[in-house]
DNA sequence: CCTACCGATCGGTAGG
DNA sequence: CCTACCGATCGGTAGG
């Protein structure tokens, strides 16, 4: 990771120590030594402990955004009205932007407790709008029929819950690449909601 | 819950006290309001904080532990050689469990990490074993062509991260009873590993 | 199970 | 970005 600010790699080390820790388990001292400098000296770059793991937070959810725009969008030019491609596209931009940040996505997906109401809120907002694109998609693919009965509600919160697991076992150094777990993973979704009818 | 003995009703307030806030973001204080007691006088009771931790970690292990046993038990004696069989009662027992008690099993899945050095390793080691099982029957059902050719060690990964993740969003008055989310996962991770060619 | 108390550490501020 | 320092809280002990 190459920072360009004192503030970016703040926060680069706050995520991964967040991510091993948890947010209580880890102290201002904590990620100032991470950086070098004293304690203290960390308020020079940022106004609360709360505040890094927001800025941290917000930018896991913006990645998480984009590439899932990027990939519904291009899913919608390459096949036009195929939930079973655009769900693929889906989980695989999800697998890239895990691997890309494993401490980031972590913490998106399990810090954010430690937010105020206020940050929660907005957070647990767009975690939910998140959370809608896949059941959208579940819901369109069984109304086409590409899909099985499945209830999407369901269907899409476990599918989500697998993903976000993801930042607790995936090792970049380990014996799959994010490129072939992502394959993986689109088959075994895939399946998941396939129609038995095949 | 109807608790024998004050350690018992301690160590059922802090596990749905770790589960919320986490084991650092528990207080003994915390801990000892819930059973409404002085801080202090939780020492009477327990010898440190993360026995308390190790206690919760330890009696959740061996209630998946048990559950397992008697659901592989069972479907080696209704139809033996089944995979498909047994890995639905594996899975249907694992969310039993959880439902029974959400605040252990989510300790049991996020907070072993603040046990230390030689607790976490017995606990990681009981973890494996448990994720085996899983991997076990995926191997015995492609081998005998019940399951289609999947990774067996991602699939047992990814599928016990999504039954992880169900303490993280099961909601004991919600839509779906344990029993209709059961069947539900059983229909997931069936198809999830299903032969293509059924 | 309580009161009283321990040293250590917490997030954060003042002033340079 | 540092030193010096703040009040609050931490896990835990002593002595009853």
């Amino acid at each position: 990771m190459v920072e360009t600010t004192r503030r970016q790699a703040i926060e680069d080390a706050a995520s991964s120590l967040f991510h091993e820790h948890g947010y209580s388990g880890t102290s201002v001292r904590d990620i100032a030594r991470a950086v070098d400098i004293q304690g203290a000296s960390l308020y020079a770059h940022v106004t609360s402990k709360e505040a890094v793991l927001q800025a941290i937070v917000d930018r896991a959810a913006t990645r998480f955004e984009v590439a899932a725009d990027a990939a519904e969008a291009a899913a919608a030019n390459e096949r036009p009205g195929d939930p079973v491609h655009a769900m693929a596209a889906l989980v695989r931009a999800h697998v890239h932007v895990v691997a890309d940040d494993v401490g980031d996505a972590g913490v998106f997906v399990h810090e954010w407790r430690s937010l105020g109401p206020e940050a929660r809120d907005a957070i647990l907002a767009r975690r939910d709008a998140y959370e809608a694109r896949f059941r959208h998609l579940i819901e369109e693919g069984i109304a086409v029929g590409a899909f099985g009965l499945v209830d999407p509600a369901l269907a899409a919160t476990v599918i989500l819950t697998a993903l976000n697991g993801i930042p607790t076992w995936y090792d970049p150094d380990g014996r799959l690449t994010a490129d072939r777990i992502a394959d993986h993973l689109v088959g075994l979704v895939g399946r998941m909601l396939a129609c038995e009818t095949l």
